[in-house]
DNA sequence: CCTTATATTGAACGCCGTGTAGTAATTTAA
DNA sequence: TTAAATTACTACACGGCGTTCAATATAAGG
């Protein structure tokens, strides 16, 4: 009980219930899905009354956006560790690695997902800048990096019907691309958001429930897809590869 | 104001009630969003009273559904005319198409996309069967003739480490498959489903919000994406696709 | 005409987000 | 230490929602 951190000990007290009412949010999710998350019901889950949360929260929303921000941040880094555990040298490994730890997210948090990539709760609106936002820049960057070791190879397949402008893209994604990866074209960047929607096309249908209808292995159909996306890009799935597929 | 049809002049008010309450919901949502079908409000806007529309639906998740298989029998509709507008010569055209009518339709209806491919409404659960699943039938089949169409080129392009049986499959979608085009393997109906996420993904980061901030010409890099799918199944897109691109 | 089925109303119940006034507790300043 | 200000919280109210139910009006069929 003893206080080591400077700040007030209401200002402890206020984190730590801060921190509860995120952490009931999302219990309630998890059960009910994204809907669930109702102030009223948080607050009867910690005995509180409806109105005290307002001095945590200003709006329902405003829990929401801290709730996408943090659950954005935290899939982002689980693919983003997934990634970095294969090595530099396989790109095709690792755009596997960063695919399949996406969707193995989506599965294990199907509600996460809904939250994160699709109506979170009647009548919100995504706040134009936020962790949220930050989240989905790291994402983008996190593809980037992916598409910026395969440019070698994936350059010459692409179709150069079409140009790009640095100008066509978010001026804070495109400094990063100019920045880190010298040489890259924008055609790379229009590249990336391909392959992120093409990582998300079959995991939206399957976390609505569209696919498991039509398909009893939608996790080897993805993983059908995803090699055929790093074929695409010119490398090979390499060795990193060979892990289970008929798993749920 | 002479009835011509036989059945009862409370059937054909039935009818049109009925139709009338369909229509306010497809207004409200569209004005709205998804969350703006509430009973009440569609009652109020007919000059009704909220329990009258239960001799109608016997519940709001009824609505939806009803709503549902509508908005995508129409869809997938405008999807297969747009597709048989362009000659059987050319299959690579005929997929661009469909995708292109397919994002078309979901630009112009982004609340109707909603509905059928997000959370339509807090707490709702799909039924097993309807219309809807009809619809979502209609359109993998309609898919599936594409593929069928494209096979011949792409089966040598197909990754074959992985096989497929029919009974991997949806028996409905499979036996359609195996009557109307025989000789088709299994692994058809797996790129299928692959083309059809491949087509998804863009459409539903760009309508839940998360491309348009990240590029300015959405349209531009979902067209692109498709001519690499076409080039994918070893067809060229044709002289169908010269259009506009820039347009919104 | 009379009985039966149907459409509709109005009120109620229990949810929800949100605001407001008042109260108790803690922090800060004097 | 005491007084003032900030903060957390309760209790209550408002309007909206889906849904149910008893009562009532209207049309259908015999």
């Amino acid at each position: 009980m003893s206080e080591q951190q400077p700040p007030n000990r209401r200002a402890r007290l206020r984190e730590q219930t801060t921190a509860e009412i995120k952490a009931t949010a999302l219990e309630l999710m998890a059960a009910g899905g994204p809907d669930a998350i109702a102030l009223r019901a948080i607050a009867r889950e910690m005995g509180m009354t409806a109105g005290a949360v307002y001095s945590y929260f200003a709006t329902r929303d405003d829990l929401v956006t801290t709730l996408i921000g943090d659950v954005y941040t935290a899939a982002v880094a689980s693919a983003e560790s997934a990634r970095d555990a294969v090595s530099d040298a396989d790109p095709g490994a690792r755009i596997m690695a960063w695919a399949l730890a996406m969707r193995g997210w989506a599965l294990e948090n199907p509600e996460g997902f809904r939250l994160v990539y699709g109506d979170p709760v009647p009548g919100y609106q995504a706040p134009e800048e936020g962790a949220g936002k930050e989240a989905e820049l790291r994402a983008c960057t996190g593809l980037l990096d992916l598409v910026a070791a395969a440019w070698p190879t994936a350059a010459a397949l692409q179709s150069d019907s079409r140009r790009y402008e640095w100008t066509d893209f978010d001026p804070v994604l495109a400094a990063h691309a100019q920045a880190d990866f010298p040489g890259l074209p924008p055609e790379a960047l229009a590249l990336t958001l391909r392959v992120w929607g093409r990582m998300h096309g079959l995991v939206a249908l399957e976390i609505y429930g569209h696919l498991r209808a039509l398909a009893h292995d939608p996790a080897a159909v993805y993983r059908d897809e995803m090699e055929d996306l790093v074929a695409s890009l010119g490398l090979g799935a390499g060795a990193g590869a060979e892990t289970e597929t008929e798993t749920e």
